[in-house]
DNA sequence: TGCAAATACTTTGCATGCAAATTAAATTTA
DNA sequence: TAAATTTAATTTGCATGCAAAGTATTTGCA
């Protein structure tokens, strides 16, 4: 019987885990200096390119667990970022909106891509361009239900 | 000002960020059957494929977080899957070594990859393998230190 | 030889990620 | 229309990931 199928250096998935965790790290810095963690990075980008979308739009858009979304969001609105409305019409929803402060720190944020994409000096746009599509087909397949 | 690049699907950190957790997920069920977790497991396979090193060497193999790796380790103890003994030579180290258990779950595994690897659907082993360079490139990227 | 510096871990505090259980409100159905 | 079901969020419990601080040990140097 052979394992080695079972070695770490013949694993797509343990490299995934690697480069994951060294995004986090590397958004650390830049992130700290606006008082946000990734997750809740993530969480603006979404909303600075369409506020006022369901907490549930906003899952789906971030792709951020729903359970950790709800403390993210009441962390984000303690800092004032965002604020968290009753939908009228269907009172089960929440709408998220952005605070004046919120929409402003997108100014500030505006240059962190930039300041990430210049620690990548081992591959260019086009090979950044191919990843993310291979990407996109791994995410689609692993999301897939058993019954589809 | 161009706020273009801060838009999500621009984003391949936040793919990677997708990819990862889609990984983890996946890994779930097939791990809960043999009672890991993916760390956990990451943690066995690097032990399988050479056993009775240090903690240092385990967490430069593994990429796991130093102060996650005491806790994983002390879980792992606990299910009688390894021991932590001290390295005679140097007092500060400590050896970690599979138990007969521990060894024998590696039968168990085997099958774990392949029922993976049956759920890329979209990318074939060439792409796989291109997958994983481009992501050994990042991760080399993105762990460089300030004055390399 | 003796003490500062470097190593190897461990501990602590905070922020997710996730499954499972709950709560509340809207829909569907009998 | 009342009960069952579905949907949208929240809560809970557990397992990391990570920075920063703390504890032993060992090295390196003066």
């Amino acid at each position: 019987m052979s394992f080695e199928q079972l070695k770490l250096k013949h694993q797509l998935c343990h490299r995934l885990y690697m480069a994951s965790n060294s995004i986090a790290r590397a958004y650390r810095e830049p992130l700290t200096e606006i008082n946000l963690t990734y997750p809740q990075y993530v969480v603006m980008m979404a909303l600075w390119d369409q506020d006022k979308i369901t907490i549930a739009e906003l899952i789906e858009t971030t792709a951020i667990d729903g359970s950790a979304m709800t403390q993210i969001l009441k962390k984000m609105a303690d800092k004032a970022l965002l604020a968290v409305i009753k939908d009228e019409k269907d009172q089960r929803k929440r709408l998220i909106q952005l605070t004046t402060a919120g929409q402003d720190l997108k100014l500030k944020a505006v240059d962190i891509p930039g300041k990430i994409r210049c620690k990548f000096n081992s591959i260019d746009s086009n090979q950044a361009l191919q990843l993310m599509q291979s990407l996109d087909l791994v995410i689609h397949d692993l999301n897939k239900k058993e019954d589809e």
